[in-house]
DNA sequence: AGCGATTTGTCCGTATGTATT
DNA sequence: TAATACATACGGACAAATCGC
């Protein structure tokens, strides 16, 4: 069973976007289409919330409410799910370094981090922990800007993400991640490393941290075995008036 | 002048912030907030609208309004092309249906899913190709809700996701997608279904489309191996205004 | 299994305010 | 100023889902 207003508000998308009512002209009026489908002007209105929440048309008093675009724009469908759990670096795990030293970015890193070639930065490598567990649950090297070294001593005692110590000490701000994921087989270097076996799948996950101008701050590059983690997010999606 | 439902709505987001309404713990109702406030009961149903599509409560007729999450502090993500990356199945592709059927929610399903056990869905298996690639580059299993059984027979000549096509079919519109990730070694059935080999690394992908309501929409299932595909999100912090 | 009581969902009617022409 | 059209707000009625007895 489906309500009036959903089937108001399908008709009306349907007719927008075969043509009938093109972009920039307006709509009948609400009064028009309380007639024209015998319903409550409520429900009209329930059924052109709808369609302004998706972007397709808007409304203005003393004027009418006008065609804004055909197709859902994607600049309606803002994910509002939490960057937190994009950036959290799991509470519950300990960090153990492995090794830290500074290197220059040669084509191969560049690509991979999308960082300029020849840049300096400081390389740090460490294992992912989770209380009593004998085997890391991943492995995760970190690319630093050379002016957040300050950083690395106090990684493995802190309880947070590098990120927020970064954030915190420098007074910077994360404007935007760039996360990859892939599924790779690991080699047998890397199994010895994770206390693993060679073949077995592992999730690849590559992040570049960049401020709001775009410059990078921080990237990372993660082996997670494939039983010891998944990688979940919860994207919420955010009307807007 | 802000309007009394703009006004409640602020007031009720606060006392959810602050912890007098703690998650998963319930709101006062309709009625009672409608006396505390001296409000109709259409400006209280107005304001948790807007907690609703923020993602803070949840309604279900005869239980009651739920707080799902306390409000997102400072950072989260917007903007364009987030949940797009998610939602769009890739233009480029095109599907190829292996079956479709009718499954009822066996345990093990509704684990997978989050979904009830014995509901009824639609299952539809499908493959994912590039053009002018011979091998498939992933395999994609989507339970439907039996209602929105007539998109299947267009699944194959639309160049779009069948989350468009059910949204625009049925008027619903998908409010929060919770994403699982994890990696895995393809058994023998699947490296033959795919094309590919047995143990190679590949990208298990389970995702939920929620309505506003909390109500499952549709669910998939994705195998993608290793060397087809890689996974990308670009995550966008908001800033203050 | 059934039957109220509760609570949200849908739908209707009406009145008044506000912005634009 | 008057007419138009959306915005806000009030009221009531019944349906649908859920819970407890």
């Amino acid at each position: 069973m489906t309500t009036k207003a959903v089937n108001l508000a399908r008709v009306m998308t349907q007719e927008i976007e075969t043509g009938r009512y093109p972009v920039g002209d307006r709509i009948p009026t609400e009064a028009e289409l309380q007639q024209r489908f015998d319903v409550s002007r409520h429900t009209v209105r329930e059924a052109l919330r709808e369609l302004k929440t998706r972007g397709l048309i808007f409304a203005r008093a003393g004027i009418g409410t006008v065609v804004r675009a055909k197709a859902p724009d994607s600049s309606f469908m803002h994910g509002a799910g939490t960057l937190e759990e994009v950036i959290q670096f799991g509470e519950a795990t300990r960090m153990q370094v492995l090794e830290t030293r500074s290197v220059i970015v040669d084509q191969a890193l560049a690509e991979r981090l999308a960082a300029r070639e020849g840049l300096e930065m400081i390389r740090l490598s460490l294992l992912r922990h989770r209380p009593r567990e004998s085997v890391p649950a991943g492995w995760v090297v970190i690319y630093l800007r050379p002016e957040f070294g300050d950083v690395v001593s106090r990684v493995e005692a802190a309880r947070e993400p590098v990120l927020r110590l970064v954030e915190r000490q420098h007074g910077v701000r994360i404007a935007e991640v760039v996360q990859k994921i892939v599924a790779v087989n690991l080699t047998a270097a890397q199994a010895r490393t994770l206390k693993s076996s060679a073949g077995k799948a592992a999730l690849h996950v590559t992040r570049q941290y960049l401020d709001p101008e775009d410059r990078l701050l921080m990237a990372t590059d993660a082996l997670y075995p494939s039983d010891r983690f998944s990688h979940n997010t919860r994207f919420r999606i955010q009307q807007e008036h």
